[in-house]
DNA sequence: ATAGGCCCTGTAGTCGGTACAGGTGCAAGA
DNA sequence: TCTTGCACCTGTACCGACTACAGGGCCTAT
């Protein structure tokens, strides 16, 4: 083992097998400054220690839960300490409830809309077609 | 009026005022194959006529359903009568349906999981925060 | 010696638009 | 007549959140 840093911690590559992330992503996250620039090994390698680790698992669940990268950024920021509180948090998280419940009100129109159209059509072999009637705006 | 073409149809300003639809994505549209190349005035103007305008309605509607603009491209496609029949359509409808219906349930996932999580916070003024917390997955 | 594998960098492509720079033509007001 | 302003033209860059790939470097094993 040539390089006496090795042992501190894992690569790039490592990571991404571990946490189930992309390997790209992993430098995307740095380049958008949710990823502290890691320590390198002399082959210019980055070098992920265990709290970095955590760090990107955190990331991970946040944007599974429909986080935007600027939220996170945010939250991120307030998780670190830097001038935020349990509050902030707290209303960060609702405010994207919120956003949550007016997605799903929204798409639930869209199927009830959909498949209102829908029902009418008689899957015909014409290239005649009440859902195409509907979209032109022939029918409601 | 110096275009004696002038009076067979609308400018793009004119039609994206009558639709709604933004003035650049009516190019972005042709772009993308959705609308039609429509004649030109002297000047180079585009002139669309009420065919188009209406292409331009279907095309909106859809969109505000949610289809794709891959899904779009087909749909105009069999609309066309490209060798589609009422079945195809109805088909993709469906297919679309599904999707949204997935979509539904899986926001409605992320609601259940953030709302547990955020009640458990008790709004205070420490950085400490149960939310963090689960982000870390230090919690469940 | 060389082949393979991992890593590095920078850049381009995806989707569905939006925005803007720089240019043209046309009509109305001073 | 000049000029001002508007609508339109083209091409290109930008957004978010990645993903993919070209063209290298370095290390290890055979």
């Amino acid at each position: 083992m040539a390089d006496h840093r090795a042992g501190r911690g894992v690569k790039r590559g490592e990571l991404a097998k571990r946490t189930g992330c992309h390997l790209e992503t992993i430098r995307y996250y740095e380049s958008a400054g949710l990823m502290p620039e890691p320590e390198r090994t002399d082959a210019g390698h980055r070098l992920y220690d265990p709290e970095q680790e955590r760090r990107l698992r955190f990331i991970l669940r946040a944007r599974d839960l429909g986080f935007t990268i600027g939220e996170l950024r945010e939250m991120l920021c307030l998780a670190d300490g830097q001038g935020g509180s349990c509050r902030d948090i707290h209303a960060m998280t609702s405010a994207h409830i919120t956003g949550i419940r007016r997605k799903i009100s929204d798409l639930r129109k869209l199927d009830a809309t959909l498949s209102r159209i829908s029902k009418r059509c008689a899957r015909g072999d014409t290239p005649e077609c009440p859902i195409i009637d509907a979209f032109y705006g022939r029918v409601s």
